[in-house]
DNA sequence: CGTATCGTTGAAATATATCAATCGCAGTGG
DNA sequence: CCACTGCGATTGATATATTTCAACGATACG
């Protein structure tokens, strides 16, 4: 993948950004890879890089939906997050990528030079800051799910999941999930049976109603939200 | 603790450190408080900042060992880490904290303004990188403890903790708990009963030899490691 | 030496996993 | 157009790891 990327990463104008310096406060989103990147198609289940390679360019989510995870040599999986339209991933400190990535539908995806950010970041304090930002947005992501995966109950894990979903599309009057069952159960440390038991017991609740597996609607905004602790 | 803080917190010279700038390759670490922050001694148990409070302070553990935690509202705990002397915490990019943190013993924390860290990071692209590289590092341990969390046993997670112990003193014969069979629960997401098991059965096992309730001798390094997966 | 706190152990309960069967839908080919 | 196939999702029955509840033991502290 890598050998494949550098040839059709083709880096465009790389653009400063001029404008308040904000390490001082708090100031965001701020386009990162605008007038950067090229644009990569990536199919189902197609692996974007792996953990352990070499960390040398910085994604962002186009179209489509993504993956992140580690795996056991057991094959047990764990997914650290979903990626949506508008999310940057795969951006490292270190030299290695800690995650795998794949993707989960066919999407599109802005691949960018991590180089070309850092020579920005050489210069421009706010890039610096923005890239830092986007790490702390990880950080916390994180650590809110550890809390889900140390001492939640299913039930409070799949609501927690769905209400996440639900507050980042708040317009749209259906949850669109992307990813399989599997998936989920990977990500909420659950197997998919419980998964799935939960969706029926939700759903027999009056919480939320099942339009075909992939689509959820919610109810009850109330309900769920007191289900997620 | 802000306004106490406030007052004790006496910001010594600023020693911008020159050298390569180091946005483009991994170099590390580099003394970010060196000749800054004021020395503070907490109690065991004490608050170090709570959850949401403003974040404009930033910690590292001198000597002593510090936790910190979320709480649900029904008191359940995850404890996100255990700092030794030598880690730095506390940084957000945020306005906010986004845990809480506590001193487990009595410790000895060297405090210091996020705001001069922040100017220094404003001329200083090397402290920029250092401090996005300390959150990057946190998310990096957070990434493994959801795998612990989401996919391990009892037993891999408890030897897990005991290896990454450990690891971090590699020279020394036994590894000191410094903390309670409950904030080792509340970090693996277990109860205090099946941290004491265990123990009791890797004990039992021949793996570690426990020599009063906080200190582990680990009997089988090999052993150890195959019990962390 | 008594008391409180923390840790350990045991027995029983339970949430979730595991194993296994069926269902349902999408794609395929007759 | 409709059976056939395959894979993911659901449901059921059972197993099990971990929790919960409870008693006891050890250790530190005043």
């Amino acid at each position: 993948m890598s050998a494949q990327l550098a040839q059709s990463a083709v880096v465009h104008t790389l653009r400063p950004m001029v404008g308040p310096t904000s390490w001082s406060r708090e100031s965001e989103p701020f386009d990162l890879f605008q007038g950067l990147g090229a644009r990569m198609t990536f199919d189902r289940d197609a692996e974007i890089y792996g953990e352990g390679e070499a960390a040398d360019f910085v994604y962002r989510v186009a179209s489509g939906c993504v993956r992140t995870y580690k795996v056991l040599a057991d094959g047990r999986r764990q997914i650290g997050d979903f990626l949506l339209p508008g999310d940057v991933f795969g951006l490292e400190a270190g030299a290695d990528h800690l995650l795998s990535a794949e993707a989960i539908c066919r999407s599109e995806i802005v691949v960018c030079r991590r180089n070309a950010l850092f020579n920005l970041a050489q210069r421009s304090p706010e890039v610096g800051h923005a890239l830092w930002s986007l790490t702390a947005r990880e950080l916390e992501r994180a650590q809110s799910h550890l809390m889900l995966l140390g001492r939640k109950s299913a039930c409070e894990r799949v609501a927690t999941f769905l209400q996440t979903l639900s507050d980042r599309f708040p317009e749209d009057p259906e949850i669109c999930l992307h990813m399989s069952r599997q998936d989920m159960a990977d990500y909420l440390g659950l197997t998919i049976e419980t998964v799935s038991r939960t969706f029926t017991q939700l759903q027999a609740e009056g919480v939320i109603a099942l339009h075909g597996c992939r689509k959820v609607e919610v109810l009850s905004r109330q309900a769920l939200r007191r289900k997620t602790y």
